[in-house]
DNA sequence: AAGGACAATTAGAAGCAGTG
DNA sequence: CACTGCTTCTAATTGTCCTT
């Protein structure tokens, strides 16, 4: 099934921006964890039994690793307390008292993948195998609270200087995932879906799974029996969980014809599609593992917008009005079109980049996109949060102008921005602003107006 | 911060009536 | 009769509160 030796990835980044259209993530999460998850298809489809947080520690431990160093240069990843946290490993409070247990579990994992001949190709006949350990080292340090672990050397090639037939995805999709399979479809659907993808050139493709082979996979042995046990407490939770992520994810058995039939399911067909800002972009042949180009990203855009117009259309379209604007306006565009059903995408998307719809107080995504700012100060991060998406909408479309395009150099945003730093620096943080309801009403605007006067007129103690 | 006690939630299994 | 979905039951896991 995974054949090509291609490499595919599908996050966009483009002038140190990041677009993240994932649904439900907390703007916490958006801007605390980049950490990108770099894994062989074969350990991907590998079969082993963790549980959700010894899952989610291995995929915090495999995001710290850099995947282009030799693991001569780095094979022992320390973890505290915080790091666990910010990670969002549950059960942090009561780590003390598990971290023996998930010590010995994690170390004593066995993985199971296919066998490789002689030349290092894989022989996936489900008979033959390599069994590997996951790590060869763990530790507790009870007076530091740090515990560190050390990657089993067989791994190695797994993980570092990967070279085709590998999965990339971002941390943060996974880690607030409520279900352990959810994870693991996660990546077994991202695993293809990039592949099929972009071989075939379009935004949505089905996958049919067999059910024993991902009984398999998920290494549920005798685990929920009867189908619907299975349905009910490990396919519609992962899905539910799936759904958050960068992916739209929807299935069927096409054993039963009928809504009412009890047929006995053989498969299950996955029917994936991207959210917008997500498309994957194609790696040369053979490459390392590969940083997004501007280049790429044009293109990506291009795809989805290949969607609506014309070839000719599209380029116009970027070429003037940039990619950045193209994206924001499309993401728009599919949260408008979900909530509304527009008539007419084509010519709304078209007038929508024209009149940048989603940079203006019109546009109701803007604060999403603010959500995911890549500010790595602090203060900026814990300002934009805290105190300027809950006012966001009712900003005077200059100010919020002012802001995108200067960001904290000038404009009104900027003088409030330093004032709360100097505030947060003497101790004094200022207390979250409160959400404002309505995006357009003078009311509201009047009252953050006079809410800003307040603030200005304050005296802050240095 | 650690650990005991207990509450809440979840995972897994199974009773029941129905179906082809 | 072998198996189903729906539903309910129980054990296990996870989360919270409280004391030290």
């Amino acid at each position: 099934m995974i054949g090509e030796n291609e490499v595919l990835e599908g996050t966009l980044e483009h002038d140190g921006t990041e677009i993240d259209c994932v649904k439900n993530v907390t703007p916490e999460l958006a801007l605390k964890n980049d950490l990108v998850i770099y894994k062989d298809n074969a350990l991907v489809w590998g079969r082993f039994d963790l549980s959700k947080v010894e899952l989610k520690i291995v995929n915090a431990l495999i995001a710290l690793i850099n995947p282009l160093e030799p693991f001569k240069k780095q094979n022992q990843w320390n973890f505290t307390k915080a790091d666990l946290e910010n990670l969002g490993v549950s059960s942090i409070g009561n780590l003390h008292r598990h971290i023996d247990e998930i010590t010995t579990n994690l170390q004593s994992q066995i993985i199971r993948l296919p066998m490789k001949d002689k030349d290092g190709k894989q022989i996936d006949d489900g008979k033959s195998f390599e069994k590997v350990n996951l790590f060869y080292k763990s530790k507790w340090d009870d007076k530091e609270k740090i515990a560190s672990f050390s990657f089993h050397p067989e791994l190695e090639p797994y993980l570092i200087n990967l070279k085709g037939h590998f999965t990339k995805y971002h941390l943060h999709h996974v880690q607030g995932m409520e279900s352990q399979y959810g994870i693991r479809l996660y990546e077994l659907l991202r695993s293809i879906y990039s592949l099929e993808k972009v071989k075939k050139g379009n935004f949505s493709i089905s996958l049919p799974l067999s059910y024993d082979k991902l009984r398999e996979v998920l290494e549920l042995g005798d685990k929920y029996p009867r189908f619907s046990n299975f349905h009910t407490r490990v396919l519609q939770p992962a899905v539910d969980d799936l759904n958050t992520t960068d992916i739209d994810v929807k299935y069927s058995f096409p054993d039963r014809l009928t809504p009412k039939s009890t047929a006995k399911v053989k498969t299950i067909v996955f029917t994936i599609t991207t959210k917008f800002g997500y498309h994957p972009t194609k790696i040369v042949k053979g490459s390392l593992v590969p940083i997004e180009g501007e280049n790429e990203v044009r293109l990506s855009v291009k795809r989805q917008l290949n969607l609506f117009f014309k070839s000719s259309v599209s380029d116009r379209l970027i070429a003037t009005y940039g990619v950045t604007r193209c994206l924001s306006n499309m993401k728009l565009l599919s949260a408008e079109d979900s909530a509304t059903k527009i008539k007419n995408a084509a010519g709304w998307l078209n007038k929508a980049i024209e009149e940048d719809y989603a940079n203006s107080d019109t546009g109701a995504d803007l604060v999403d996109l603010l959500k995911v700012s890549t500010e790595t100060d602090v203060h900026k991060k814990r300002f934009l949060e805290e105190q300027l998406m809950p006012i966001w909408p009712s900003l005077e479309s200059e100010e919020q102008r002012d802001f995108l395009q200067h960001r904290f150099d000038q404009g009104a945003v900027a003088v409030r921005f330093a004032q709360y730093y100097a505030a947060s620096l003497s101790g004094n943080i200022p207390a979250p602003a409160i959400q404002v309801k309505t995006v357009n009403a003078k009311a509201d605007r009047d009252a953050v107006n006079a809410e800003l006067t307040n603030l200005l007129n304050t005296d802050w103690a240095f």
